[in-house]
Formats: C-alpha cells, sequence, structure tokens
RNA sequence: AUCUCACUCCA
C-alpha cells in the first residue's frame, strides 16, 4: 500500500488526477487497505480536480471514519485548501468547526489553510480572527502564518499594514524571505506605489534575500502597467545574470503589456519568442493573448487565437469569453459578438 | 509516501 501511495502522489504531482483515481478503485478492488496517507493524497486529488468533486471528498471523509482512521493535519488542511479552490467558504467552516466539535486540536497547518482561504477571498477580518483564535490555543505562527498575514492585508490593499507586519517579524524571530517581500511589493505596484516598490525590492536584494523568479515576475509586471519596457529588460537581464529561468507567467506578463495601441506586431513575435525558448502556452497564455489584442485594437487576430486555443486542446473559460468580447465589442461587431454569446452558452458558461 | 504562503489573463 505504501508504494502504490508513492504512486498515486506521484500521479497527484502530474495532475494526473483520473489516473490517480482509477489506481485508487483497483487499490481496493485488490483488497488492500488504504492508510491514512493513501486518503489524504486522494483528497488533495479531488481537491485538486475541477468539477464537482466535493462531495467525492465528502464520502471519502465518511469512508475514512468507517475505517476507523482519525484526520491529522495533512487531512485537514487539504480539506479546506479544496474548499477554498471552489470558493466554499462555509463549507471549510463548517469542517473546522466539526472537526473541533469532534475534538480535534487543529495545529498551525490547519490554521494557516484556514486563514489563506479566507485572505484570499478577501476576507481579511476573518482571516484575522483565525490569527487570534491560533494564537489564543496556544498555537506558534510559522514564518508560512507571518506570510499569509501580510499577504492578507495586501490583497486588501492595505499595504502599510502588510509592511508594517514585515519589518516586525524579525523581532518574533521569524525572518522575511523572498515570498514576504514579493506580496508586499505586489502590494505597493498594485496602489500605483512604483517607486516604494522599487526601493522595496533593492532593500530586500541589499538584506541579503534572493528574489526569485515571482518576485522579478512581480516587478515585470508593476512595470509593465507603466510601459516602462526599459526598465524591464533591466530586469529580464538582472535574471539571466542571477541565473533565474523565466517561466510561463513571465512570458504571460511580457505578452500582457504588449496590449496597447501600437503593438499588435510585438504580440506575435513575444509569443514566437515563447514557443523558441521551450515554453509551451497555457490557458493563461491564451486568454492574455486574447486580451492583448483585443487591446491593440484587433479583434480579427483575438478570434484567430481563441481558434487556436481550441486546435491546442484548451478549454476556453469564462475569462477567455469576456475577453473575447471586449475585443470584439471595440470594432462594434455585435454579429461576431452574438456568436460568441452562443458559443459560451453552448459550452454551459453564463455570462456574469 | 501525503498538507498550508507570494507572481501573469477578462470584469
Amino acid at each position: 500500500i505504501r508504494s502504490y501511495t508513492t504512486l498515486l502522489h506521484a500521479y497527484a504531482r502530474a495532475c494526473n488526477y483520473n489516473k490517480a483515481i482509477s489506481l485508487f478503485e483497483e487499490i481496493k478492488q485488490k483488497g488492500l487497505s488504504p492508510t491514512l496517507v493513501t486518503y489524504n493524497v486522494m483528497l488533495d486529488v479531488y481537491g485538486r480536480k475541477g468539477g464537482r468533486s466535493w462531495d467525492k471528498i465528502l464520502s471519502l471523509l465518511d469512508e475514512m471514519r468507517n475505517n476507523g482512521l482519525e484526520v491529522d493535519e495533512f487531512t485537514c488542511s487539504t480539506v479546506i485548501s479544496a474548499c477554498g479552490r471552489r470558493g466554499l467558504l462555509d463549507e471549510a467552516t463548517k469542517f473546522f468547526n466539526q472537526l473541533k466539535s469532534r475534538g480535534y486540536v487543529p495545529g498551525i497547518v490547519t490554521y494557516n489553510s484556514l486563514l489563506q482561504i479566507y485572505g484570499k477571498a478577501g476576507n481579511y477580518p476573518l482571516a484575522l480572527s483565525v490569527f487570534k483564535e491560533l494564537e489564543e490555543n496556544n498555537c506558534t505562527p510559522d514564518s508560512i502564518t507571518y506570510n499569509e498575514i501580510v499577504a492578507t492585508y495586501a490583497r486588501a490593499g492595505f499595504y502599510e499594514e502588510g509592511a508594517k507586519v514585515l519589518d516586525s517579524m524579525a523581532t518574533k524571530g521569524i525572518m522575511p524571505n523572498s515570498i514576504t517581500y514579493t506580496s508586499v511589493i505586489n502590494a505597493y505596484g498594485k496602489a500605483g506605489k512604483e517607486d516604494e516598490a522599487l526601493f522595496l525590492f533593492h532593500r530586500m536584494k541589499k538584506l541579503g534575500c534572493v528574489p526569485n523568479v515571482c518576485t522579478y515576475n512581480t516587478i515585470l509586471g508593476m512595470l509593465g502597467k507603466k510601459s516602462r519596457s526599459k526598465e524591464m529588460l533591466d530586469i529580464l537581464l538582472e535574471m539571466k545574470s542571477n541565473g533565474c529561468s523565466p517561466n510561463r507567467v513571465t512570458w504571460n506578463t511580457v505578452l500582457a503589456m504588449c496590449g496597447k495601441r501600437g503593438m499588435e506586431k510585438f504580440v506575435g513575435r513575444v509569443f514566437e519568442e515563447m514557443k523558441n525558448c521551450g515554453v509551451g502556452p497555457d490557458r493563461d497564455t491564451f486568454n492574455t493573448l486574447i486580451a492583448a489584442y483585443g487591446r491593440c485594437g484587433s479583434g480579427a487576430h483575438a478570434l484567430q487565437i481563441y481558434d487556436e486555443m481550441v486546435k491546442a486542446g484548451f478549454s476556453p473559460c469564462l475569462t477567455t469569453y469576456n475577453a473575447l468580447l471586449n475585443a470584439i465589442a471595440r470594432k462594434g461587431d455585435w454579429g461576431a459578438a452574438e456568436s460568441v454569446i452562443l458559443d459560451m452558452r453552448n459550452n454551459g458558461f453564463k455570462p456574469n
């Protein structure tokens, strides 16, 4: 069962969720008893798989209980994060309260997962209440807790609060890392405080904290919004000399900044360059391309990319359709817009 | 053998 569990985990990591699910069935048919870890892996599989797998998660939890298995920190955080991905905050709260009423004492990992889903959903008062509760229960916050608090403030637009926590972490014995800095830099950038963001970026480096690809992507995105392309090139060169390879998000970020009047030529060029560098497009890349062409005023290219996206085997999502409609609306082609709406409905999406 | 934090796309 250990070997099978390892294999299940490998499938999960590779996003081969259906393979994991069928292997899990096979395991049970062979008469092997899944362990707590096996169940935890499967909960994670259903948590990451799209569609309506929440019921499946509940039935797995039932099955675990029927087999006499007690949940642990892995189980709890996995289930809570699964709720978060689906926007099922109430379900997460219910699950958490049930845990406690059954006598489970939540540990820091469970608290962290709850804090992160509330924070990500923009409910920062609730997120902060989790922090309060964990401290009251003598649970010691760790670096992830602090990073989540900083990210929660940052997302809510409270960059000063975020920066304050960043500065005070060290006094609690927890050093800010590249994740902490990236959160606050991003908050400054989103608030139009480019100077503060760049200052913090320099400060982190001066303090010996090494920026990673996410940090660089954050800076690139911020500069891109302001069309500061010269500085973007400097950043890309700095990445290169620091041995930090651009990832798909880096390319998507650069593509997004090409969505400006008169920059239409660059969209296609950057996309080609991306592929030449061995970075394959994902669904976000196609959404970015559609939006970028729309901003360039080229609805025709946007429609072309949509076809390319479908041909490449990616399923359009609501964002895709909204971006496409936006692109088409710019040229006033209501006929094309109606057919996109139709297409959207046929694929099971409701306009929002 | 398993979990929780930051970066890109429409609005």
